[in-house]
DNA sequence: GAGCACTGC
């Protein structure tokens, strides 16, 4: 039954209407509720309703004590003051510190307003992380007393945890929504949506808000909110100024919501020189506060894997040191380290409690986390009470010029050293030691990180930018333009792949190319593969080409693991080798210490299997027949053709007898990297990736034949337009010789595909 | 004879 007081508002403002007209609001607890027009003492009131408005079951005990405590978050008490701006503007800017309750709450409180179970939409949540989206749904589905999964639920790579008809209310990655928006550019499912974590900058949310900018337009019934916790609101704001230039109205930032934290203080300081080696400064700065600060436990933030487990050696020994020579004034240490690569088993470790003293009545003991940037964001650690910041951390450069993306040791930013500091006062008051002088922190340190756009390469967004339709790369509405140059080396890169034309349209390769959470090289070889009849064996090599590293080396049996990896080398191919990796895994599946047995890494190999499943689904749905060859020497063969035809553009050339290579075209002298395992140096090769460390190297290479970069990418290796140059003549040899061939005196040779088919990819 | 900061599809 409708309600008469609303017939003349179109039904999706016309709100919920109650069940019978008697007693309403007490079978209906959201009577009266118009959707975009709900008011803070309406959502207060329903919140205490007996019944639970969404499941119309009678709320729980447990609801009523979560509520308790909800009530006393900062963003609580502002209801009010969101649920206006909610209700008068498209898009919010929102600005909340840690602790105030922004993540769980504001979704609930735009259900309440929007009510997208009404219209049969969804309100979507975005987070740059798969751990953060699942268990803030798991906790806010308690909060609203349902069951995860049904009106609340979330929706992660290899994991939809949602209820189509159900779920209104969806936590998602950043980059699962861009990959639905790839498929549905209007985003027509959502009536709002959140971007969480906007401050991080993530390369989807980056691309997520210059989509959501333009779709604003198009589409007047969708909220967007944009939360974010650091102070830099007003860029936010200034790009979302929504004004009508055609109508002639004024440029007007986008409102702001902001509200407070809540957390402790943390007293800073600073050193009064620079320190010329951070990490002797940073081990020092720890044993002082061992030695003269209250008891509560210490985090310091180092760079890297081997800079971690070398200082976690170092504050052992002289913790040790200290505490045999007077163990009645200094309590005993535990050293932990912490990043990514380390065992799941080991980063619990983390949680474990600081020792006890030594003896009755004597120092308790301490816990120092020694750990990478994963602590300043993505992991949080309760009663850290110091923080040693030394001001570094490793961030991704992206050189357009050599295409190379490396790792560099580099300053952080304000944002980020406050970031640090902040995770000494999540329980109560803490101090931060900054190992650099103020003068520095104010005029050396750039306000905030570079974002990811402008700090990598764009092969994969540029793709996808033009699967969502975008005509105009380079004047797409950034809220960072990438560098020109990376723009146009993704261009290019596609371009040669055949997934967009000479006129940056995208082809129907591309399209399909697209649709594989994939390198465009990775995409393209999988595509071609069954030209090449090995789809199958091509599908585990981009698996395992996806997923972290599976070689372990464990410091005291090196020897152990380099011999157990010899046994599963293939000598001509770093990519063969993978492969033979996988099978051998796969045979084994039965025995649960294969993996541990040969120096792999069992989470990596199952990693590998759950993301060659998901491209086999693709592949299945675009009907890409996946087929193997029999006979060894053919398959093998076949899969360095198909190769070359993603990986011609990183191809290098033998020069000299000192095992160095040149990479073509770029002409940077490159080494194989110690990991590869060929066992010759063949003069050509290509390889996966170019990584600049203590010198230039390539990683995970393949020999090849020279002719198959003529044959199979005849565009890029036209040797009229070629630098000149040792390669080119070598390239030169091969096209002559392979004429000849052609000429019928020719003696075999690799057996080609039909290049019919194949035609059409160039 | 080195290294994988961290995410994400």
């Amino acid at each position: 039954m409708d309600n008469p007081y609303l017939a003349h508002l179109p039904p999706s403002q016309r709100g919920i209407a109650p069940s019978s007209s008697a007693s309403a609001s007490e079978k209906e607890p959201l009577f009266g509720f118009l959707s975009r027009k709900v008011k803070g003492a309406q959502v207060r009131k329903a919140m205490d309703h007996q019944l639970n408005p969404f499941t119309k079951q009678p709320h729980s005990a447990q609801y009523r004590k979560i509520l308790e405590a909800r009530r006393a978050l900062p963003v609580f008490s502002q209801m009010d003051e969101f649920l206006e701006l909610f209700s008068k503007n498209q898009i919010i800017v929102m600005v909340g510190e840690t602790g105030s309750g922004k993540t769980t709450q504001i979704p609930q409180f735009v259900t309440y307003s929007d009510l997208p179970h009404t219209k049969g939409k969804l309100v979507a949540c975005t987070q740059p992380r798969r751990v953060a989206a699942m268990s803030v749904a798991q906790r806010v589905a308690d909060e609203m007393d349902v069951q995860l999964g049904k009106q609340v639920g979330y929706s992660i790579r290899f994991e939809d945890m949602t209820e189509p008809g159900t779920t209104f209310l969806k936590y998602m990655t950043d980059g699962m929504l861009l990959r639905e928006a790839m498929n549905d550019t209007e985003l027509s499912r959502y009536s709002t949506i959140i971007l969480d974590e906007a401050h991080e900058r993530t390369l989807a949310t980056d691309i997520l808000m210059g989509l959501l900018k333009n779709l604003a337009k198009r589409r007047k019934d969708l909220k967007i909110i944009v939360m974010s916790a650091t102070l830099d609101a007003l860029k936010f704001q200034s790009y979302f100024s929504l004004h009508d230039a055609e109508a002639g109205e004024a440029p007007s930032p986008a409102p702001l919501f902001k509200v407070p934290g809540r957390t402790h203080p943390v007293e800073v300081f600073y050193t009064q020189e620079p320190e010329p080696d951070y990490v002797e400064a940073a081990i020092r700065t720890v044993l002082m506060i061992h030695r003269a600060e209250d008891p509560g436990d210490i985090l310091l933030f180092l760079t890297g894997e081997e800079e971690i487990e070398d200082a976690c050696r170092k504050i052992k020994l002289e913790a040790d040191d200290l505490l045999n020579t007077d163990p009645s004034s200094v309590g005993p240490l535990m050293c932990v380290p912490l990043y990514s690569s380390l065992p799941p088993q080991q980063q619990q470790r983390i949680f474990d409690a600081a020792p006890k003293p030594s003896q009755e009545g004597y120092p308790p003991g301490r816990k120092v986390v020694v750990s990478t940037n994963i602590a300043e964001t993505s992991l949080t650690i309760d009663g850290i009470v110091y923080v040693v910041d030394p001001g570094f951390s490793k961030q991704k450069v992206y050189n357009p010029r050599i295409r190379v993306e490396s790792l560099l040791v580099s300053p952080i930013s304000k944002a980020s050293a406050q970031q640090r500091a902040g995770r000494a006062g999540r329980t109560r008051p803490g101090k931060c030691f900054r190992l650099y002088t103020e003068k520095d922190f104010i005029s050396e340190l750039e306000e905030q990180t570079h974002p990811e756009i402008l700090r990598s390469n764009l092969a994969n967004a540029v793709l996808e930018l033009a699967k969502l339709g975008i005509k105009d790369l380079v004047k797409f509405d950034y809220l960072d333009a990438p560098a020109p140059e990376t723009l146009m080396r993704a261009l290019e890169l596609l371009n040669y792949l055949a997934a967009l034309d000479d006129d940056g349209e995208l082809t129907a390769l591309g399209g399909v190319m697209a649709e594989f959470p994939l390198d465009p090289q990775l995409a393209k070889i999988l595509i071609v593969s069954p030209e090449f009849k090995v789809s199958n064996e091509m599908l585990t090599i981009t698996a395992m080409l996806s997923i972290p590293n599976v070689w372990l080396r464990p410091p005291n049996q090196r020897a152990a693991a380099d011999q157990a990896k010899a046994m599963l080398t293939v000598p001509e191919s770093d990519h063969l080798t993978l492969l033979n990796v996988f099978n051998n895994y796969w045979q084994n599946k039965q025995d649960r210490n294969w993996a541990w047995n040969n120096f792999l890494s069992a989470r990596a190999l199952a990693q590998a299997e759950n993301v060659r499943a998901q491209l086999q689904r693709t592949m299945e749905k675009y009907d890409i027949d996946i087929m193997s060859l029999e006979d060894e020497r053919k398959r093998n063969i076949g899969i360095r053709q198909a190769l070359t035809c993603g990986f011609f553009m990183q191809v290098a050339h033998k020069e000299g007898e000192r095992g160095n290579y040149l990479t073509v075209k770029d002409n940077q002298v490159v080494g194989l990297h110690p990991s590869c395992g060929l066992d010759s140096q063949p003069e050509w090769v290509l390889f996966n990736e170019f990584v600049l460390t203590k010198r230039p190297y390539i990683r995970t290479v393949t020999e090849i034949k020279p002719e198959w970069l003529l044959e199979y990418a005849p565009l890029y290796f036209d040797l009229a337009s070629f630098p000149d140059g040792e390669t080119k003549r070598a390239l030169q040899r091969v096209a002559i010789k392979r004429r000849g061939i052609g000429n019928g005196n020719g003696n075999g040779g690799e057996s080609r595909p039909k290049k019919k088919s194949k035609k059409s990819y160039e």
